[in-house]
DNA sequence: CCGTCACTTTGACGCAGATCAACCTTTGGA
DNA sequence: TCCAAAGGTTGATCTGCGTCAAAGTGACGG
């Protein structure tokens, strides 16, 4: 089943869009193009309010976004991290349950709601492949909710490189090249929010797991992994690497 | 759209499935009968186990079902609650990614997952209804993350018994009838792997909670809630609890 | 009727991570 | 070139929850 679908560059965007899948003779493509445009984002503008009128839904086009959640207090988690590719919003509700920031500078490829949803009505292909879209991040969410709830702070922060690596090696689809290494496209804080942990933690964490040679650090954000299965077994996941390489 | 739909009550299935709608006056129906089937679990007995092949899908009948997660050392976290109507199991993978646990005696309405899928190639609604119910899965997994990632045991308590007074109120459909009150359908160890916390510290805050007269206990599972708002605050939680009532 | 077993409650104590605070490093703009 | 602001590190202290331990409470079977 999966075969039949392939992934739709539409027009000039420079990542292929798992969101818009569809069979590659039918003319969804035109219908997709017709409803389709452009916005982008500025790092720290907030894309969407919990709570607004959802107009559009969309993929993430270049840059990295967060759906967050915040308590009256200020606690903050955040619940979705969102890469190029990733799809935002939900057909067939009409607000928007959390917050979506743009941690970087954010391109999106957007589609007006309403005749996206009246195309997802008409196309099935594009419905299962959105199910299957929600699957996929339904299962990355648990493997979140046992981190949130039973690791403890280091192997919070080993689980998040892994993670991060893992995406960045299925994004650019290379191979574990020798040294591995990662930019981590995201502040201590944000960081934080991700882990459900504070900024001094993350940092100090960090700081062990450098003091321990389980990774390197080239400035603040870039990390190199000299042991990859080493990391792995200090994130506590049992689920196998593989994937990973 | 939505209204298109019905819940089909399939055979003797005291419970409209939500998974298996259908427009009414398809022969979808038909099919769905010819490949369905029954199972029984007892308490505590294993419906899958992680990594396990899937060879049905199918939804809870009545009683209780867990979705968790353990690590190799034990720590475990239950990152799935399903109750009566809810859909277990996922199109398009071949393994289990959770152990499926009954927590009570559980009836579940099953389908050969090869046919199923089938079905949901020919069949638009099936695959938009799985995407809807997925979606609200998707929404309701990144609520508990903030729980877990950043509420206090007292809030996440609180919280816990709020979400199930929602579930079974959506569920029967009945209004507040004065005095809400509800059975807590897990034993504290399983609230404490709802909640990432020890069963301790679950009892403890739920002393805590009755001697504040936020909640009233009659034997160890059956909650009072004098007051629907008080408790709501306790939860910490910022989204309205219309829902509920 | 009692003993066992599963579940729960309660207490004492310790520690992982939060909090508060100071200082460092990098970046960008006037 | 310097300043300011944002981001990051590290230290001292505090505390919420985990850990270990013991005793209480049904429920069920013999």
């Amino acid at each position: 089943m999966q075969d039949h679908f392939v992934h739709v560059q539409c027009g000039d965007c420079p990542i292929r869009h798992r969101a818009v899948c569809a069979r590659c003779e039918t003319d969804e493509l035109a219908q997709l193009e017709q409803i389709k445009y452009y916005r982008s984002f500025q790092a720290g503008q907030t894309i969407i309010w919990s709570g607004d009128r959802m107009e559009f839904v969309g993929s993430v086009v270049s840059g990295i976004a967060s759906l967050t959640q915040t308590m009256e207090d200020g606690r903050r988690q955040m619940v979705g991290l969102l890469l190029p590719s990733d799809f935002v919003g939900r057909p067939g509700r009409s607000t928007a349950a959390f917050d979506v920031t743009a941690t970087t500078d954010v391109v999106m490829c957007c589609f007006r709601k309403k005749p996206f949803e009246t195309l997802i009505a008409e196309t099935p292909h594009i419905a299962q492949r959105l199910l299957e879209m929600t699957l996929d991040e339904l299962d990355a969410a648990r493997e979140w909710m046992l981190l949130l709830g039973r690791k403890t702070a280091r192997e919070k922060i080993a689980s998040l490189i892994s993670i991060i690596a893992r995406r960045e090696a299925a994004l650019h689809k290379k191979k574990s090249s020798g040294q591995l290494s990662v930019d981590l496209p995201l502040t201590r804080e944000e960081m934080a929010d991700y882990l459900g942990l504070t900024l001094e933690t993350v940092s100090r964490q960090i700081s062990a797991l450098k003091k321990d040679g389980v990774i390197t650090l080239e400035g603040n954000r870039h990390v190199s992994i000299p042991d990859l299965d080493r990391l792995l077994e200090e994130a506590g996941d049992d689920t196998d690497g593989g994937m990973l390489v």
